[in-house]
DNA sequence: TCTTATACCGGTATTTGTATCACGGTTGCT
DNA sequence: AGCAACCGTGATACAAATACCGGTATAAGA
């Protein structure tokens, strides 16, 4: 085994990322966002619905240009529990 | 051809993307930055030689956590020549 | 000189991202 | 009803990302 599985909370995270794009998506068709940030529509689904996890870096630069998101939110959004992790504390 | 197989375009901007990455991380050295954002040193290696031009988001998320950058910047620096193309114009 | 640490490079293995194809569902129009 | 158009979805195919291994080169220090 040579590369990581992806273990489950980074799926989950995948969902939570979707999630997301889908709410900023907003009342958009998939098509007309996937169109405007210049990747297929089946990519954003699979994006939207967390069956691709880990995007690349710039497809997700262009559906948060596209959607008028902040990279540092999305990122922020989705931030690993590190250490403290207190969450909504 | 199902997946575009990577533009030369594409592959400049991440050989641009991994020049920015390698001047942000200074003095550090690969082993301590890629520790530091949870990835593996020739990971970080490919993706600042280039060798990896199209890396994941989450994993451009840890690394510029890492090096204290942002990833709006980091997007706006290899942002494509969409139409106008103005540049510094 | 020998050892250590860093970076680079090639190959390999596995998983995943992305795109194309084909299908079912819904809506509107003739 | 028949038709086209749009949307979302599943299956499939290929390219690439990530990680591990070994080897090489350079520089610093004992």
């Amino acid at each position: 085994m040579v590369r990581t599985p992806l273990t489950p909370w980074e799926r989950e995270r995948g969902e939570r990322f979707g999630a997301l794009l889908r709410e900023a998506r907003g009342e958009r068709s998939m098509v007309e966002v996937a169109a405007a940030a210049g990747v297929s529509a089946e990519t954003l689904r699979k994006i939207e619905t967390g069956r691709a996890p880990t995007p690349s870096f710039f497809t997700i630069a262009a559906l948060a240009f596209a959607l008028d998101l902040s990279m540092d939110e999305l990122a922020a959004a989705c931030a690993p529990p590190e250490d403290g992790e207190a969450l909504s504390a």
